[in-house]
DNA sequence: AGATAATTAAATCACTCTGAATTATTATTG
DNA sequence: CAATAATAATTCAGAGTGATTTAATTATCT
């Protein structure tokens, strides 16, 4: 469990700039990693299958999968006959092999995922609230992190792999927008979660911003072709971002790339405003409220909303306006493949807004820009629970 | 010089996701291009500082950096004493150790430049033109890449690593802005530079954006500190960029990320227009032709030009504001610490540039925005083809 | 003289590779 | 239909490579 960068850190070492050298042992590992990485991806993989997918020699790809079997991480299907030669035995992930926590922290609720090597959740736990205070969540934690344990077997207990948490960052920021007591955001201020979580249970935790964990998420669970590059988007109570380059989640400098909020996009006026005021769920509460709707239905769960049909259609217009414009500054920017929007909505919702998005982009002027693809998410509205999962699957299991 | 991918492609496989597996000549491949990364950025090192660095033993960097000393590549200081213990011997890279062409294709002139492992330029030819032809370039390459390899001595030149070519993509667009006969830049459409360049010298040729290469100068031969990500603008005669992530140069799927040319920013009466149509050497020409000055001197040396203040000072106002909203988009998408602004210019217009991007950068809308630093670029006029050079020699000698 | 740090030689260990053998099939042939 | 050939997956044994460990050597400072 205990990592070099966990080492150094202990010793008050400041770590080397992240050039480390290689050794057998880092052989060794990488190389694991890339046979489970194929793995998921391609589903079930012979040996040879992936001896020729990593250019290994048989020998040692055949001395790879046996240990991650023995390990309890791969499974043995059946035998696949028909064809010339002996017959090949695909090998897929063993979705007990371990088990993985996603907590995460929303302004109006609070989710924790508890999920299997395979990425299905085993366990969910949820609560709402009307803001969140870091009080409340210890106190969720401490309470549904061990019950969930509890569903596992004592055997199983020691495979999980970690805690991921994925929240927003910077909380305390545009509290006016939610209806919170004055200053209470703030307590988030000065409030370290991984230390205070590292404390309830023994097992790595890793923080990352909400939007970043659902594009990971996308990146790791998602289904369909998984393209090299795509940006993310991720529509909750705000909007928020993600970005995947070169196959790998770019969670920036400080962890806030892609933090598409604050981005100046043109308004239903024309007017340039923040993509945050007209592509987030808080602006479709905003007009429920105006039309004299309870806005508390988009909190309790991803749809089947009762909304009417004018204030979702102008929501959405404004939505997939904001979403084209920041769509054309990443294409431009870095020649983005893949445009994905998904949300904590229900999916007819969703894919409307694609489509809408699709039908604005095409009337921005497009010239010398190489069209990316804007399509919906495979993931849904727990991508950012699942995403969190994800960190410490990543880590542990996966290579880039 | 046959790699694994030119194998495949001869055979027509479809290369695998580059998910090759790692063994013992890899790993001792990456270790000693490590210890020249380390060697390249930090000066000069011991074998002990190296040890320290990287985590390897002592031992195993002993035995990679003496036969990187027996290769040629590293010599040997003189020995540091005045500290308790055996002295150490700073090791550093050899300038002698290895040599690289860098060829630049520009709109106005093509450039070919002869560098050492250390970066320096040992030799350089130019010639100018009123727009490019393939023929043009390939004669003036057939003609000085071999006037050039004759200055190196025999023993030399057998360490020439390879040709890296830092060309603009699609040269046939924006035909219109370069007064060529209607139709010559078409010729570029079916010319594969490589192929040509490869049949005329024995060595591995790479190509490149112009812009990507200025920027791949920076992260390779800049001084200063390295941002791990920054935004890279070269202003040539029409205005290139380049983004380097992680430490790495991101040229995108198709070589042509932050291709900023393109991008929609407000222009000096607020009207959205291309950043190149305001931006770029061109743009400063029109203005010079409007004022009834002669533009050529601009494509002849990088300054000291002699330009009536107003047209300077109206087409850096204009560039600065472009620029200032494309570090904006770029801020927020990717969390960019630096931006760094370049062209061929003299150093006084680039610093003032810089300052007036600053001051613009300053007026804009910036909360919930992590201020990136705005400065200049540390490798001057010739960073293209500086950058092309610098393609063969990371390829062969760095990590990223 | 003793302590400290840089460097290196020799022995060891961990991992992948090569070549050959083994195994389980399908295809072909009389 | 049975025997044989061809093919492909997998494994075994041994070799090779490169990093690590251990111990020695060297040069310098205190």
């Amino acid at each position: 469990m205990t990592t070099i960068q966990d080492l150094a850190a202990d010793r008050g070492i400041p770590d080397p700039p992240l050039l480390r050298g290689s050794n057998q042992s880092g052989m060794r590992a990488y190389n694991e990693r890339l046979v489970l990485s194929l793995v998921r991806r391609d589903g079930a993989l012979s040996k040879s299958d992936i001896a020729r997918m990593t250019g290994l020699s048989a020998q040692t790809v055949s001395v790879i999968m046996r240990s991650l079997e023995a390990d309890g991480l791969l499974a043995r299907g059946e035998p696949v006959r028909g064809k010339i030669g002996q017959p090949s035995v695909p090998m897929s992930l063993a979705a007990d092999g371990a088990y993985f926590f996603g907590l995460k922290i929303g302004r109006r609720s609070v989710d924790l995922v508890l999920i299997d090597l395979l990425g299905e959740p085993v366990a969910l736990r949820r609560q709402t609230y009307r803001y969140p205070s870091p009080d409340a969540v210890v106190e969720f934690v401490s309470k549904n992190l061990p019950a969930l344990t509890e569903t596992l077997s004592a055997e199983q207990r020691q495979r999980i792999g970690g805690l991921g948490v994925a929240m927003p960052f910077q909380l305390w920021s545009w509290a006016q927008h939610i209806d919170s007591p004055p200053g209470a955001l703030d307590l988030w201020q000065d409030f370290d979660i991984a230390t205070e979580l590292s404390a309830l249970c023994e097992m790595p935790v890793y923080v990352q911003n909400d939007a970043t964990a659902a594009c990971g998420a996308e990146l790791v669970f998602g289904t369909g072709d998984r393209p090299q590059d795509f940006l993310y988007f991720y529509i909750g109570f705000f909007i928020g971002g993600g970005l995947v380059l070169n196959g790998k989640l770019f969670p920036g400098r400080t962890g806030n790339a892609a933090a598409v909020g604050p981005l100046p996009v043109p308004g239903p006026d024309g007017r340039m405003r923040r993509l945050m005021t007209i592509a987030s769920l808080s602006t479709l509460a905003d007009g429920l409220q105006e039309a004299g709707v309870n806005p508390d239905q988009l909190w309790e769960m991803p749809g089947p909303w009762t909304i009417p049909a004018y204030v979702l259609d102008r929501w959405i217009a404004g939505a997939a306006e904001g979403l084209a414009s920041a769509t054309l500054s990443a294409a431009t920017l870095i020649e983005i493949d893949t445009v994905m929007i998904d949300g904590w909505m229900p999916s007819d919702i969703r894919d409307r807004l694609v489509e809408a998005t699709n039908a604005a982009f095409l009337g921005l002027d497009l010239a010398g820009v190489t069209l990316p693809v804007i399509r919906a998410g495979t993931v849904g509205p727990r991508a950012r629970e699942l995403g969190g999962a994800a960190i410490p699957l990543s880590q542990r299991f996966l290579v880039d």
